[in-house]
DNA sequence: GTATAACTAATGGTCCGACCATTATGTCAT
DNA sequence: ATGACATAATGGTCGGACCATTAGTTATAC
């Protein structure tokens, strides 16, 4: 406002370096080139803090950083110690949870994305999805037949949706689908739940008939229907949850 | 191996519930139940020690936690304190590339799911698109043309695959869009990349050609030539630096 | 009166030193 | 050999101290 015409201010916004994300930094940097990997064991927390010239706790908060971003795993105990960890998905759905949570995405995004997500999905599982993994989405369903409480056939929906992305064989689609299902879970509860799992066990079935016949429009048209049924069923219960 | 075979062990996996996640845990829950939200300030960390009943490292360690899932932001200072946040993608962004450093998710799951990707959201762009969009469009086109630094370029590029993202009004799709673009960057450079950008420009013109006469399969078209021109290039490059 | 400077209080960031809980390993008595 | 016990390593927690930054308040200068 005060500042003089002539010079043009154009300040960088300065930025405090806390001592934990410089070291942060550093590991995944470590990460990144290669000189750590899965399954490496840091130094102790007293020694890390000696080599970094810092204090335990400013450390601490580091690696409990990692640890929470899912790259390190500690251990305690004598040969314990903070482990680079394998890459586990659960983060970026959990990443995913919280921006849902925090944001404003609504039920429609979520469904359309997952609608196109499955779409892409079928398509290329009915193409590359071996006989094993057909087998194992039957035996899923088989089992969802068996099993007795709402959340238990749940889970095994989460499953099957799962190995389906899987048989894509690109795990990044693996991800995507992993984190809806994490979210839309919570909209999925509703008086008339149980009745709409039994009705959807069929289809899956038929699905994985489509896929083995790889009849990719079927299989697609088969998915889109089935999808539809829950996410009006979704839409329904979210109405309902807003009145009440 | 020793146990008796008459009893079943079945035991559950005992879990050291650590203060701080506890901690983080109900904070995370007041956060989906909506008692917290974004903009809200939680007190001290002096004072939430003392309602935790924990000491002040440990509370450190769970607000740190809190931080680096993008969920507060610890600022300091008279009326400092932390600060939930309103929602940003850039940890789920983050989550993805740390989880492609740790794992072995290969170049050509990444261009492949790209392409996937990609090929929705022309599509609903093409749909959904308004006038603004596709003039914001056309105006980083502009923009890229004058940048003289490839990284300036490349910056354009990003902005131009997340503006499309949005055009789509969903947006699981930008986090999607943000997540690959922030990993493949890292593939992206090579001795002829300037070359490749300069010849990517034109293709982004032509693509709002399309989608503004809401030609569907064309724009489909021009971003698989597109995208698998850029996706030569880095497969090229890694093959390089593997060999090098 | 107004503006500037100095002071004060609140708050996150860091450090230090201590102790606890858990775990692996070595040691010793039986 | 085997089981109980001591030992050491290591993460988890605690309490207190001081520093740096920031917003508000007060004093001072003009």
């Amino acid at each position: 406002m005060a500042s003089s015409p002539s010079t043009k201010p154009n300040f960088a916004p300065i930025r405090t370096r806390r001592a934990f994300e410089v070291i942060c930094e550093q590991i995944r940097a470590q990460l990144a080139a290669g000189t750590l990997k899965a399954g490496d064991k840091l130094p102790a927390e007293r020694e890390l803090a000696v080599e970094f010239q810092v204090s335990r706790s400013a450390l601490r908060e580091a690696l409990r950083s990692l640890e929470v971003a899912g790259i390190i795993r500690n251990v305690k105990g004598a040969k314990g110690g903070a482990f680079v960890q394998t890459a586990e998905p659960d983060r970026i759905v959990q990443a995913m949870q919280d921006y849902v949570h925090l944001g404003d995405i609504s039920l429609g995004e979520l469904t359309e994305a997952r609608l196109a997500l499955q779409d892409i999905i079928v398509r290329l599982a009915c193409a590359r999805a071996t006989e094993i993994d057909l087998a194992e989405l039957e035996l899923i369903a088989e089992r969802t037949k068996r099993e007795t409480s709402v959340e238990a056939r749940y889970a095994c929906a989460v499953e099957y949706y799962a190995v389906l992305a899987r048989a894509t064989k690109n795990r990044i689609f693996g991800i995507f689908v992993d984190s809806l299902s994490a979210i839309l879970h919570e909209f999925v509860r509703g008086p008339d739940y149980e009745t709409l799992q039994q009705s959807l066990i069929e289809s899956r079935f038929k699905l994985v008939r489509h896929l083995r016949a790889r009849n990719e429009e079927a299989a697609v048209a088969e998915m889109r229907k089935h999808l539809e049924r829950v996410h009006r069923h979704v839409r329904k219960n979210s109405k309902a949850a807003a009145k009440g």
